[in-house]
RNA sequence: GCUGGAAUAGCUCAGUCGGUAGAGCACUUCACUCGUAAUGAAGGGGUCGUCAGUUCAAGUCUGAUUUCCAGCUCCA
């Protein structure tokens, strides 16, 4: 495909830029099919992104219908097939100004007045369409064979919620049809396998408007999946040498101010309660919970690391734009923990936390995730303590300790907590954006403000440092995760229904009920279907709904015999065995929970 | 919170020009007694999210509101 660039050279485009140069002069096209169905638009800026393209605009006080898209779209087409020349063209800084504002394009206008004073400013025509940009692009409209408008949002001027809401319009787009039919069917399998919709057919939790929006209630089976999650998680907690707490999900307001976080997340957190003059909150989280634990009695240097863990519950004031599922509550529980360690602990402690992280990921076999080291912005000295040699000290150590380890992260600025910088590990769900699963903090913050002290080898007073960490998350967003992840076929110890015993017929039901009974006896999840269907008609059931790993199909052979024919959900293959055979793999399966 | 869209039976959805509310699945009952992804028949089930308005008449038109969805902003 040949393209052409700014200077108006006209070359092959690298096969790994195609995409990209495609994407971004199907924004173009967009842009003049809409200034032409809508003179007075103003256009602010239009990329390409890493499936199609967007464009921001600014249309007035038009509102765009569902409709006014298709005829976007038709008119995008009609512009392809004209079959237009794209040319470039280079003006001098004023020159640009002038032609920005001839056009009455004031957002290109400003944007030129935020490009530095050397910036050589580009343009590019089409037709009457002239769009100031940096390209290439291709080199006629032809090129573009397979895009779809795929909706319209609001998006910020220069993405501050301060200035003006644009109408963002969305596209894909592709190099071929066929790419844009496979597309579009990934979709719909990413759509299949939203944990709202799993959730939904699995029964595992429900929202209710009369409850709230934003507190999703979590029903028998998702409840068990819950439990297995704190347990497994507990238990690896157990063997590192944390200690489990539980504390209330409110506290005054004082102990917010004292942390910080009432100067810093006023705003998230659910209002106020005041009671007999003293003000409460409900809690949007639990280090300052932690922290007085540890201030409750003196410690020793001998007695370090501490490490205090809960599945806490917690309230945030979420913007009800973000809530989605179990994935963004306005309630969840963390999987937290704060590790008190000293300066020379800091090394080991977060190299096992990191070591948790990825034996847990292993577990549940997560191979698609990013770490990310959050660091403070400088700039931002409203969100950062002002504390250049604690901020300096906190990032290098984080830094050397993730080099020394040898995980690969990238440094992202103005990401970290208030309090420290962080090691974040970052997942991608089947749908939506990606988020944090796992974090480690370092933190010389807080323990200062909390006063917390422990007596070193030679009788002085030393401040802790703390590390805030969580390895599942909350337990909510993890179990969306896992259901997006498996499409709600969990591995055995997960699921929350193990096994579904199914009589062929009437006939059987009596040798049905006691295999059932035999599984309930040796702790498995398991449930008969006594309904008097057909065989194939309770497979179907079993398999599809309730995502049961194993069916026992018993009818007069296996009656007679004492045994069971397995029907396996994952490869719909079928073996016999005898009873205490499959318990016994069963259970086995359940202890070592088996992925 | 913002921009846009949606809301009809437990679930998935149809409902034309404004004229008494529909299907499949699920549920109940009956028959069949069944061998690996849907046996047949009958029956019950709806203030069409909520509140106003327009109209002789509103699931359908208007406004407000609630919740959900896509995205933006945010995410200690």
């Amino acid at each position: 495909m040949k393209i052409i660039d700014k200077e108006g050279k006209v070359y092959e485009c690298p096969e790994e830029e195609v995409l990209h140069v495609i994407r971004h002069s199907t924004a173009h096209v967009m842009a003049q099919a809409i200034q032409r169905l809508y003179p007075e638009a103003d256009f602010a800026y239009g990329p390409a992104t890493e499936r199609g393209f967007y464009y921001d605009v600014d249309l007035g006080d038009k509102k765009l219908s569902d409709e006014d898209l298709a005829n976007i779209e038709a008119e995008m087409k009609k512009i392809v097939k004209e079959n237009l020349p794209i040319k470039p063209f280079i003006l001098p800084r004023d020159e640009a100004v002038k032609l920005m504002h001839d056009r009455k394009e004031k957002y290109k206008e400003e944007h030129i007045g935020d490009l530095p004073e050397d910036a050589v400013i580009s343009f590019y025509q089409q037709g009457d369409y002239i769009d100031m940009c940096i390209g290439p692009h291709v080199t006629y409209t032809k090129a573009l064979k397979a895009f779809k408008i795929t909706g319209q949002s609001g998006a910020y001027w220069k993405n501050d919620a301060k200035n003006k809401m644009l109408t963002r319009i969305n596209g894909v787009a592709f190099t071929s049809q066929e790419e844009l039919a496979e597309y579009e069917k990934m979709m719909e399998e990413a759509r299949a396998r939203d944990h709202r919709k799993i959730g939904k057919e699995m029964s595992l939790f429900m929202t209710d408007d009369l409850i709230g929006k934003g507190l999703p209630m979590f029903l028998p089976k998702g409840y068990t999946v819950w439990q297995e999650l704190e347990n497994y998680i507990k238990e690896k907690e157990r063997k590192l040498g944390y200690q489990h707490v539980m504390t209330p999900c409110v506290g005054t307001v004082s102990l917010y101010e004292t942390s910080g976080h009432w100067a810093h997340y006023k705003a998230n957190m659910f209002p106020a309660m005041e009671v007999e003059g003293e003000s409460f909150v409900l809690r949007p989280m639990n280090c300052p919970h932690h922290m007085m634990i540890y201030a409750n009695k003196p410690h020793s240097y001998k007695e370090l690391p501490i490490r205090i863990g809960e599945i806490a519950h917690d309230f945030r004031f979420e913007s009800s734009g973000t809530l989605k599922g179990i994935e963004r509550g306005r309630h969840f529980c963390q999987n937290d923990a704060h590790l008190f360690v000293t300066p020379d602990q800091i090394k080991s402690e977060v190299s096992k936390v990191v070591d948790l992280i990825f034996d847990v990921y292993k577990d549940f076999g997560i191979e698609n995730y990013r770490c990310v080291l959050s660091l403070r912005d400088p700039a931002d000295t409203e969100k950062y303590h002002p504390d250049d040699e604690m901020w300096n000290t906190a990032e290098d150590a984080l830094r050397q300790v993730l080099r020394d380890i040898g995980i690969e992260f990238t440094e992202e600025i103005g990401e970290a907590a208030f309090y420290g910088p962080k090691l974040d590990v970052n997942v991608k769900p089947a749908v939506g954006a990606e988020y944090t699963l796992s974090t480690c903090q370092l933190d010389f913050c807080l323990p200062a403000k909390f006063d917390l002290k422990y007596i070193d080898s030679e009788s002085n007073e030393k401040t802790p440092v703390v590390l805030h960490r969580a390895i599942l998350g909350s337990l909510d967003r993890f179990m969306a995760f896992i259901i997006e992840e498996t499409k709600g076929k969990f591995p055995v110890w997960l699921a929350p229904l193990q096994v579904k015993v199914l009589p062929v017929s009437e006939k059987t039901l009596e040798y049905a009920s006691k295999v059932n009974e035999a599984l309930e006896n040796a702790n498995v999840r398991t449930q008969l279907d006594d309904r008097n269907e057909k065989i194939g008609y309770k497979i179907r059931e079993a398999q599809q709904v309730d995502r049961a790993p194993y069916m026992l199909i018993l009818g007069a052979k296996e009656a007679e015999e004492g045994i069971v024919s397995v029907r396996y959900r994952d490869n719909n293959e079928t073996e016999s065995m005898k009873l205490e055979e499959f318990i016994e793999k069963v259970t086995k399966e359940i202890a070592t929970r088996a992925r």
